[in-house]
DNA sequence: TGTACATCAGTGAACGCGCGTTCACTGATGTAC
DNA sequence: TGTACATCAGTGAACGCGCGTTCACTGATGTAC
């Protein structure tokens, strides 16, 4: 090797460059036709090139360019989630859940249809390779890391439930991927929080809740009882 | 008019018959490449017909034949859920909610693109008319309910908590379709279950649990916790 | 009951449009000696 | 440093496909007298 390994030549920093402008190009076409009429034509027109086949230097196809912005569109979401946590000051659980579920809609209210991508309907004929799971956990992992925290402080969350057999068996594949030790109910908890703050997020995002108005009051009401609810709050309140 | 109001030509019946039977084919082929790509040509073709100009006879444009798609899924996930809460025997508020729960997620499984049509990712420069607001307020109506039959015995929900006027403020639109005198409380509690059961629903629908299985078990257990929260729960239990 | 006319269902061609992907190619950039 | 060769980016044509909608039309059904 002639040279040193940071060194990238002309042609592959504009290889960089030109695959990340088609990416922001087609990011903001999903949101006119929706991730099935994604067009590779259109990218290719809005890029400046006479063809669409000059697109094949960089995603070998329609799919591979999904593929890369629904891995892009989770890794944001889970930026927002976890540098929103990371910025907050407060060790209090309840307040970061709170931080969470609003930098989780705002990312969302702001980048409607990269939300749709990963969290509305999946695209027909479309299979979601590997590579997509592991980032689209961040936020629930994130989730569940504030109850482990809450359990770890004696006085919050309250008793943990016993939970029915057949429950405990749903649970077991996701226990397999967690530390040992984790109580059944303690996972129940972070999934049901995750599940609602997804639920409403996605209602806000996909104007099925409109009659509520634009701000967040209702959203922030909601998430602050749910957290409440599920043992997060304070014991003093 | 010499004929009874009643009697309908031959002609007359088969076009409500072909009417019914293009939006069945439609509704079976939305599974295959999404409400986006619903095509006239195609529901022509399965139909028999030589060209797809004569289902201009039955539906003038292809978003007419979306909307009646749309107005039929929320008429039929009204009436599975309204039909569940009919055959329940019992006056006991949580189980009922169980029960509609179940419901909407048994006729969600059974009908994922149906479901998707009116739950998941709007339709790209689809606007939905009118004609679809009423039917889609069914099964929230349902739920909330519910909840005014909780109320009414004295016993149930504990005491209705008090809310911050911003959120007051985003209830009003709601209120002033409601009949007058419904406690803020109960309007967030109802829907924060209607946003809770679909929410679930939607993740069990469109894959983003499928490490939970296949079963119900789990969202079974989640909606009786929630129930429980919300104050449905019998107060003996 | 029989006939003349109006209504409607479906045909088949056409308009104008869009798509993903392949392929042989030109010309520019990078590499090895 | 200079030259010969290899690599890569983008071109432009082509293949084979699909779409919604309009239009003039044929033939069957329904209606009024």
């Amino acid at each position: 090797m002639s040279r040193v390994a940071k060194a990238l030549t002309a042609r592959e920093r504009a290889h960089i460059e030109i695959t990340r402008e088609i990416k922001a190009i087609a990011r903001r076409q999903l949101g006119e036709h929706g991730p099935a009429a994604l067009s590779l034509r259109a990218v290719g027109r809005e890029l400046g090139m006479v063809s669409a086949s000059g697109l094949y230097r960089y995603f070998p196809s329609r799919d591979a360019l999904l593929t890369a912005l629904i891995v892009d569109a989770y890794g944001s979401i889970g930026d927002a989630a976890e540098h929103a946590h990371a910025k907050l000051r407060t060790k209090d659980v309840f307040l970061r859940w709170v931080g969470i579920g609003h930098a989780v809609r705002d990312w969302a209210v702001a980048n409607p249809h990269e939300y749709a991508l990963i969290y509305g309907t999946p695209v027909p004929g479309y299979a979601a390779p590997v590579d997509t799971v592991a980032p689209g956990t961040r936020v629930p992992l994130l989730v569940g890391q504030l109850f482990a925290e809450a359990a770890a402080e004696s006085d919050r969350l309250g008793e943990l439930a016993a939970v029915p057999r057949r429950v405990h068996r749903a649970l077991l594949p996701v226990l397999d991927t967690l530390p040992p030790g984790v109580p059944d109910d303690l996972l129940i908890r972070s999934l049901m929080a995750w599940t609602y703050l997804f639920g409403a997020v996605t209602f806000d995002v996909f104007g099925q809740r409109d009659f509520l108005g634009k701000g967040a009051a209702f959203f922030d009401h909601e998430i602050r009882r749910l957290g409440t609810m599920l043992g997060l709050a304070p014991p003093s309140s």
